[in-house]
DNA sequence: AATATAATTATAACAATTTTAATTTAATAA
DNA sequence: TTATTAAATTAAAATTGTTATAATTATATT
């Protein structure tokens, strides 16, 4: 499954132009793979073992690449850093206040504010965003214990 | 109309305790009365001439405040600097991919949302941010020219 | 008026990200 | 293959937004 997705993306990716090095197919893989919704730092971390010079601008130089072609969307999250999410298909982030943890879930579609928006505002719509916050299971356990 | 908005801002940061020093009487004003949604620097910037000697930390120190006792929003914008919006009454934030302009809209609510997102993640629900991305007007017609 | 408390200032520190310039690597054409 | 060109990577410095610290000043309370 992951395998077809990587080789998906790195199709995608030289259908634009962008030529695969060996750093770019490790950082697409990782984001892949892991599954998760790491920060540039994070990549970097867990890629230097196997290319130990290379440098984080690196990093951030082919996420930059990966959300131009629009394989990769950044989530700015707060004040702290970027996290870095690959778009396999379209769903929205439920992001918890206590721990930061991130999951994904998926709903039907927003089309209709898109287009109220667009009526309202006179703008031409390209997207949105949304995340929806609260408390995560673990999280709110851990609040009950505290709390007796 | 913005005057009775500051004079009860102003009451209800009373009410929590807080003091109105001139800064953050200066600091709200500005929030309001403008109806944009500046950044701490812009903030900062035009007031300067008003108290040659506040420093930048004074206008960070008190957007938290004004923060926790929920009259200001910190709106994360991608890669630069945060934005603060007055809340005044419910809205989303439309934002414009080529100049960044931010208007805002209504829209009835995304209740269903979270109380979908909340079955799904098992999450405890807070709350959620949405923002549309397009092209304002102006932007519109400064492409069309380019084209032609 | 004296004391305690909180807010402001100025400066330094910090972390995340970007820029720069030099170097290396890969792709293309002769 | 080799030479040429363009693009990608690196390392380091620079920038930016924000926060922490300590000293000073203002405000409120007794």
């Amino acid at each position: 499954m992951t395998e077809a997705h990587i080789q998906d993306a790195i199709n995608r990716l030289k259908d634009t132009g962008v030529r695969i090095t060996p750093q770019r197919h490790a950082i697409l893989e990782y984001l892949i793979v892991s599954m998760t919704h790491p920060t540039a730092d994070e990549i970097y971390k867990s890629l230097e073992h196997k290319f130990p010079n290379m440098s984080v601008a690196t990093v951030y130089n082919n996420l930059r690449v990966f959300k131009k072609t629009g394989l990769v969307k950044e989530l700015t999250y707060g004040d702290s850093s970027s996290r870095f999410d690959f778009v396999s298909s379209e769903h929205y982030h439920m992001i918890c206040n206590s721990c930061g943890k991130i999951v994904d879930f998926h709903y039907p579609g927003l089309d209709e504010v898109e287009s109220l928006a667009e009526q309202v505002t006179g703008f031409q719509v390209d997207g949105h965003r949304m995340e929806v916050y609260g408390t995560c299971p673990e999280c709110q356990k851990q609040n009950k214990q505290l709390k007796s």
